[in-house]
RNA sequence: GGCGGCGUAGCCAAGUGGUAAGGCAGAGGUCUGCAAAACCUUUAUUCAUCGGUUCGAUUCCGAUCGCCGCCUCCA
């Protein structure tokens, strides 16, 4: 059974759909004004590992994951170079998507963009008018948070004992509470984008967006929300006031927050040059595999601290996984199958399971992983391994790389004139070595070296792989 | 000033009131013409420090030191 930790409630709580067999969860996409960075990524792999694993247990998942393409970064860009807002944002949006593919991130089923929901912001901010839960000062409208006595609920943020010692910001808007946070803001400087509404013309807060999106698709109240911890104060706050505000019931069950990522200790920021996209690593030599690999080694509750060290080990580590699937597939050739493989399957499905289980565990659920590498191996090595053996660890493997993500990309048809190119030029480097020409075997090796293509002899004959 | 998290082998780290998962690196081995690759074995009497509770604590409580985050845009 799936317990996950909840926010709301800072407990380890049974999840269980609100509504029969269907999860409906929303996250908080990215803000288009840049490349995403790897700690942006280390919360989409952690709720792609989540929606992943909810469809392994057997859920349909409904995920819904907002673009926000109107912000006050995005437009200091796009006025910068002296661009569009759509074009602007439609470049970052689809360099988004493409960093998704390469981690092997599953698409939402829906990826809604701010600009395109305006008059359902407008709708809100009028339900939340008729209600009393906001003020208008010249063309912005507020959300007062004097009118919701739960505020505060999630951050458990104490708001009187934090003016004293916090920064509290300057007020460009004229609040009546240094609290109270924007619903619309109106349009200062002309070329800012801006959209017509009751209160004037103006953008809405970022915060709105994401209540007014979430409910359209997902109704006022569903299961799972998810995003980084820096967005529980003030973002997913001022998003339970608006959307509780607005129709009164509770709006999320779960909140589901991921640690940080951090840069050799510490956190990533460009004026420290620690500071890394998903393309930059990829660029680098590093495997997206390897990079979602290293996202998901650690719970997404504790903080990953992220060195291109560790992430050369986690390659290697990859590697061995990847190695022993080609070796499963490979080395069974005696119909029937052994307990001894059987057990190691079960203890694998089980501890992988309990893993997960357990808010998502997936150091937990690689070690299970590695664990079942090292017995089958053994197994092999004995000659304990039979074809029904094979399928059986290839079925577990598609099953736990159904969540993990990790192994999938791997098995790409190769080129078949590749291979028999490589397999002609095997035979050519076995008879010389047959024949005691060492210097031809092994000016055939270096030159396959050449191309990324490893030779590996075993008692078994000679295998290769493309690096 | 308020709130929260963390400190486990060289490194990344999981974990539990009953005696330390997994990965990387290191060491040894199997294989090989030699290599490489692959695979196997192995690596913490000890879990920041000091007290307390307990038959027993790394795990619970308290204190101390150190690190990180939120309270302002932020995954």
């Amino acid at each position: 059974m799936l317990k996950l930790k909840n926010t709301l409630t800072r407990k380890l709580e049974e999840f269980k759909p609100l509504d029969g067999n269907v999860v409906r969860m929303y996250a908080c996409g990215p803000t288009v004004y840049d490349f995403g960075h790897i700690g942006n990524f280390r919360t989409f792999v952690a709720v792609d590992v989540l929606r992943r694993y909810l469809k392994y247990l057997g859920y349909q998942v409904q995920y819904v994951m907002n673009i926000t393409d109107v912000e006050d970064k995005i437009i200091h860009g796009m006025l910068e170079q002296g661009k569009e807002l759509k074009e602007y944002t439609s470049f970052f949006t689809e360099a988004f998507l493409e960093d998704c593919r390469a981690l092997n991130i599953e698409l939402p089923e829906l990826m809604p963009r701010a600009t395109d929901h305006i008059p359902e912001m407008i709708e809100l901010m009028d339900r939340l008018s008729k209600s009393g839960h906001t003020y208008q000062v010249g063309e912005s409208l507020y959300f007062s948070i004097a009118s919701m006595p739960t505020y505060g609920r999630l951050s458990g943020l104490k708001i009187e004992g934090n003016i004293a010692g916090a920064r509290v910001d300057v007020d460009e808007y004229d609040k009546a509470d240094a609290r109270d946070f924007v619903l619309w803001k109106a349009k200062k400087e002309s070329g800012e984008p801006s959209w017509a509404s009751p209160f004037g013309e103006g953008r809405p807060g970022w915060h709105l967006e994401c209540s007014a999106m979430s409910m359209k698709y997902l109704g006022e109240s569903f299961d799972i929300h998810c995003g980084g911890v820096d967005l529980i104060f003030p973002h997913h706050e001022n998003e339970i006031a608006q959307s509780e505000g607005a129709t009164g019931k509770p709006f999320v069950r779960f909140w589901i927050h991921s640690e940080f990522l951090l840069v050799d200790g510490e956190k990533m920021s460009k004026s420290k040059g620690n500071f890394y996209t998903v393309r930059d690593l990829i660029k680098k030599g590093h495997s997206p595999a390897a990079i979602r690999y290293l996202l998901l080694s650690v719970p997404y509750r504790t903080q990953l601290n992220f060195t291109t060290e560790g992430l050369k080990g986690i390659e290697t580590a990859l590697e061995s996984i990847r190695n022993f699937r080609r070796r499963v597939k490979e080395s069974a050739n005696k119909p029937g199958s052994h307990k001894r493989v059987q057990d190691a399957i079960e203890r694998t499905r089980t501890g992988f399971e309990a893993g997960m289980n357990d808010d998502l565990n997936t150091s937990n659920a690689l070690a299970a992983l590695h664990e079942l590498r090292r017995d089958v191996n053994v197994a092999i090595d004995n000659g304990e391994f039979g074809m029904d053996d094979s399928a059986a660890v290839l079925d577990l493997l598609r099953n736990v790389d159904s969540v993990l993500g990790i192994l999938s990309s791997e098995d790409e048809a190769i080129d078949p004139g590749l291979v028999e190119e490589v397999k002609a030029k095997i035979d050519q480097r076995n008879n010389a070595r047959r024949n005691r020409d060492f210097k031809e075997a092994d000016r055939i090796r270096n030159e396959l070296a050449e191309r990324g293509i490893l030779l590996e002899d075993t008692p078994q004959g000679t295998k290769w792989k493309k690096k």
